[in-house]
DNA sequence: GCAGAGCTTATTGTATACAAACACGTCAGG
DNA sequence: CCTGACGTGTTTGTATACAATAAGCTCTGC
């Protein structure tokens, strides 16, 4: 896309997902001009697109902030994420080709070695995940259904708190992704189905364990 | 929102469900504006809403088309209206209180009028199709799910078919939210759910029998 | 001391001018 | 006649100025 546009999208977005730009902070387009170094067009620009992505709230007086999760909008997401996501995986397995199995084979060797690294190298981790959950709702080829799961990937909180994720986690998330692979192999969809909505089901379970450890730490740094 | 904006994005899509601008046509910015009688910047906000909306496509070079659905894209986004609106359903059910359950009553013994009106009032068969509906998804309490399904509601084709819906199919689809309202008034999401995924799904055949004639209508017009 | 009206200031909405990118048509060369 | 490069015109992107609106504050009256 445009440039100036571009910038102040991916900058914006890198400050909220960074927690740079806290929860719940207003974000004044003037001031987020200067920050990215655009005028206030291009800001207005990425504003609504993140807001169409869930990351940015507006008010009624149309200011926008920076959107917060409770743990039950986190838990909402999580549930139509699995009821999406194990649909596109069902179609992905209809669809698939012995190339692109290939390639996620390669990709859930990668994580693999960033899971058994030392330290575990988390984000290696993330990065693996993202392509791989990609490649299959590409390969599911349906463009609403992946216009629809776009602004359910993208979870700030969920992002940072993987971090508290220990190496057990890490790996069963990996072994979950090759049950998949087998699931694609034979081309069952009704398998990858299941196995997809029981990965995410149980990754929304870390989450709540982990960030249930960091809302702890939270409440235990305040003054 | 604010009037101008809005303006131009109800004027847009007026445009657009009514078929005044036939799918393909290009959108320039400079004349959408002058037909909206606003400027050019309250018209690019909202070709961004219609585009994620995806009653606009843009090409690589940015400019802006009207969406044309083929007969899979409509497929595609009623399979997935099905899974996400009978998940709705479901919530609903667990959710809903006596005074919205006599309310979705009202408006489906409005529909029950509309439909045995002589011609069938297909304008009225729709709205409160729309309300009955949108109730429903209210009373989901999913603020994630509403604003996925908003984006698969609308579609600008199925809408203009309706018309040729006979009186044979609307009153099963009335008959349908009798038994959904029975479906509520017991609180069982299981049944609920059920009974909106086939509701939807039958909605869908409904509308690819209609479109077919529709489409064997147009290419006869062909000159 | 509190409530509310009115002013002040901050913030967003709109219009417009200009810059950049792209599509299309034209013309020259083979 | 075909091909490709160039220039022109159209379309979108960006910046900026100004208008409208909402929030916050003060000051007044009770």
């Amino acid at each position: 896309m445009s440039r100036a546009s571009d910038r102040a999208y991916s900058g914006i977005r890198g400050m909220i997902l960074s927690g740079e730009l806290p929860a719940g902070s207003q974000l004044g387009e003037e001031v987020l001009a200067e920050r990215c170094g655009v005028s206030r067009t291009p800001v207005r620009d990425a504003l609504r697109r993140l807001e169409s992505e869930l990351l940015v709230n507006r008010n009624e007086a149309q200011r926008s902030f920076v959107a917060d999760w409770s743990l039950s909008d986190v838990a909402d997401a999580f549930e139509l994420r699995a009821m999406l996501e194990s649909y596109a995986a069902r179609r992905a397995a209809e669809r698939i080709d012995d190339q692109t199995l290939q390639q996620l084979r390669a990709i859930n060797h990668a994580i693999l070695r960033a899971v058994q690294a030392e330290p575990p190298d988390v984000i290696g981790f993330l990065e693996g995940n993202r392509d791989f959950h990609a490649i299959i709702l590409e390969t599911a080829q349906s463009r609403r259904l992946a216009g629809l799961l776009g602004s359910l990937i993208e979870q700030p909180v969920v992002w940072r708190t993987a971090h508290q994720y220990g190496r057990d986690a890490l790996r069963r998330s990996q072994s979950e992704h090759d049950e998949l692979l087998a699931a694609f192999a034979r081309r069952d969809g009704a398998w990858a189905e299941a196995v997809m909505a029981a990965h995410i089901r149980r990754a929304f379970h870390f989450y709540a364990d982990a960030h249930q450890g960091l809302a702890m730490i939270d409440v235990a740094r305040q003054p």
